[in-house]
DNA sequence: CCAAAAGTGTTTTAAATACACCCATGC
DNA sequence: GCATGGGTGTATTTAAAACACTTTTGG
C-alpha cells in the first residue's frame, strides 16, 4: 500500500512513528526530473513537535526546518508540492479536527488560535474565533490549567482523537 | 505527464477529445488486484453528452453507462474510486464553475438546477438557488430563448469557459 | 381555455462580523 | 501595584431558509 510505503520511508528518514499522513497528489511530468521519468505520489505528514525528528541518518542528511511561509527554492517541482500541501492543510483546518495532528495532547486556546492564524495566514478575531470553534464542539475543556508568569490558561484537548469532518450545513 | 497519459487513454477508449480531466487519487494497495501489485492513478473525466462516446473499440468493449446513484458492483476497488469521484465532483460544484464541463454551451436555468440537484442528491429551492447562483456571477444570460411546447425559457451560458473557483468569503 | 414549465419577492431565522474592557496571576 | 497574557458580551450586518402564486406559450 502506498500509505505504508510513505510511512516506512518517513520512519526511516526521520524516526517518526504514528504520524498523521495524507496523500496529496501524484506528479508525473516527465520533465520534473531531467535524469529519468519519475512518477511521485506526494504525501504530507503532520507532527506537533519539530524536535521529535531524529538527527537525520545518512539518507537526506541535509534535511532542515523552514517556516512554511519562507521556504527556500527547492529542487525539481518540490515547491509546487509544498504549496499544494499548504493549500490542502488550510482547507482541512476549516472543516475538520486535523489540527489535532499539529498540537500536543493538551494546549491553551491561545496556542490553538495561533496555529490557525499561522496556517491560514491571516489574523483572527479572538472572540469570534473562540465562539465558532467551541460551537463546532471539536475541543473539550480540561479541568486543570497551565500556570505561568501570568493568569493561568485553561487547557483544552480534542474531543475526538481521530480525524473527523465537521458538518456545517 | 500523467494528465497526458490519461487523456490519451481516454481518447483511445472513447474517442473523446478536449475533455475536462482531473486527477483524483492514487491507489496502491497490493491487494486491490490479486494478480499483481498495481498502482493506479485514478482520473475523472466529465462530458456534457453521453452520446459523444464512440462505440467502444476492442479495448473495453463491454463499457456501459450507469446512473451514478445506481452503479453495479464493479471489479477490484473501482466502486471506491467512483465514490471518490462523486464526492470530489459534489464539493467542486459548490465553489467552482466545474458544471461547465457537464453542460452544453447553452442551457436553461432549469437544466442547470436539475444537474445540481442530481449530483448533490437533494432537492433545491428554485428561488433560493437561482438567487445564489446569479449572485455568484458564474452564468451569463443570453439574449435568445429556447422555444418549446410551453413558455420559452431563457438561455444561459458560463461567464468563464475555463475552470474558476468562486470566493465566497 | 387548459396544461405545463418558467419565472418572481418577502419575511423569518441564523450566522458572521465588528468591536473594548475586565480578570487573574507572578513578580 | 503593575505588567502580561487570559478571558468575556452585545449590537449590527449579512446571508440562508422557508414559502406560493403569476406568467407565457402551444395545442
Amino acid at each position: 500500500m502506498l500509505d505504508d510505503a510513505a510511512r516506512r520511508e518517513l520512519h526511516e528518514s526521520t524516526g517518526l512513528r504514528g504520524t498523521y499522513l495524507e496523500q496529496l497528489f501524484t506528479f508525473g511530468d516527465p520533465s520534473r526530473d531531467p535524469r529519468a521519468h519519475v512518477v511521485s505520489a506526494a504525501y504530507m505528514a503532520l507532527i506537533p513537535d519539530a524536535s521529535a525528528v531524529k538527527a537525520p541518518c545518512d539518507k537526506y542528511a541535509n534535511g532542515r526546518w523552514y517556516e512554511v511561509t519562507r521556504l527556500p527554492e527547492l529542487a525539481y517541482d518540490h515547491s509546487l508540492i509544498a504549496a499544494y500541501a499548504l493549500k490542502r492543510l488550510k482547507s482541512k483546518l476549516e472543516y475538520s479536527n486535523i489540527a489535532n495532528a499539529l498540537l500536543p495532547r493538551e494546549f491553551t486556546f491561545a496556542e490553538f488560535e495561533e496555529l490557525y492564524s499561522l496556517i491560514l495566514g491571516r489574523p483572527l478575531d479572538r472572540r469570534n474565533f473562540r465562539r465558532r470553534i467551541l460551537a463546532m464542539g471539536i475541543l473539550k475543556c480540561l479541568p486543570h490549567t497551565r500556570r505561568g508568569p501570568h493568569r493561568p490558561a485553561a487547557l483544552y484537548s480534542f474531543a475526538n482523537q481521530s480525524l473527523r469532518f465537521i458538518e456545517m450545513l
